[in-house]
DNA sequence: TATTGTTATACTCTATAACTATA
DNA sequence: TATAGTTATAGAGTATAACAATA
């Protein structure tokens, strides 16, 4: 089946084709553990911010309260993380549990193999330099105005 | 909210987030069509390859038969796509209508606006580099096993 | 009034499984 | 037997809307 040329110098269709390459690999990566590349990334900014809410973790990841939610249940049904009691009697404060430390230092070392992988035909040199160039492309104008939703 | 810098150095990271941005901008770009990034390049790959069946699309989009049927049946109700009889009973033949022709080739002009807000701040030259270091990413053995589906 | 968590509901995208009609 | 299309169903992931408790 022919590709047609159309997207063929587009930057954001090669992005899109290195992402798909990108997140399989990490999938395939963190799968024996149950998680996903974005719920090991919520991981990681609980660790972070011990005693952080459910809503400032959705915003930092973009996503509604109600997203955040599901995502920390999943998290605590995996005895990743707690609940314990927040600021005031609305909050819940995130932390991580000794067992959520440990998987997460596993994890870690299986998406760092996974990234080796992914730019193993690069150059020291050459990475560095993918690296400061995909930094420099830009959130344009139109999407810097924001999603309309009614949440976070 | 402290972000952590587990995955700073990670270009899969890097990847992931540009292409946040990408898709985002893309989406906007295309939404008055009322199709996805997605989509659109559905239709290409049937313009592409006039006569081509919903197996082979799917395949082209690494979906299985009923993803791909799903996908033909939004291009039909929008009046972009039909489906023809095909080299055999069993199969169709999609083709684009004239009407999606004139989509087609707006909606590319949109894309293109959206890719190059997206690397404004290249130079001509760094926007080369970029593509041709992308293109050097590899998919790793890992993901290269092939998915386990039961389809395509 | 505004915010946090929660629940119910829905939509998109994708998958599996089974059916049918062809081959 | 194998293949193409189709349908029903289910599971992620995300969103909206509404509610209770608290601020």
């Amino acid at each position: 089946m022919k590709q047609g040329s159309d997207l063929d110098g587009l930057l954001g269709y090669r992005i899109e084709l290195t992402h798909l390459i990108a997140i399989e690999d990490a999938r395939l990566a963190l799968a024996p553990y149950g998680l996903t590349p974005a719920k090991l990334t919520a991981l990681l900014l609980i660790r972070a911010n011990p005693g952080c809410d459910q809503t400032a973790l959705g915003k930092a990841l973009s996503v509604n309260r109600s997203s955040a939610m599901k995502l920390v249940n999943v998290l605590v049904d995996r005895g990743l993380i707690e609940r314990r009691p927040g600021r005031d009697l609305r909050t819940n404060a995130l932390h991580l549990l000794p067992g959520g430390e440990e998987r997460v230092a596993e994890m870690l070392d299986r998406l760092r193999e996974s990234d080796r992988r992914l730019g193993a035909d690069l150059t020291a040199a050459e990475r560095a330099t993918l690296m400061a160039l995909l930094k420099k492309l830009r959130k344009p104008r139109a999407a810097r105005r924001g999603a309309t939703t009614t949440d976070g």
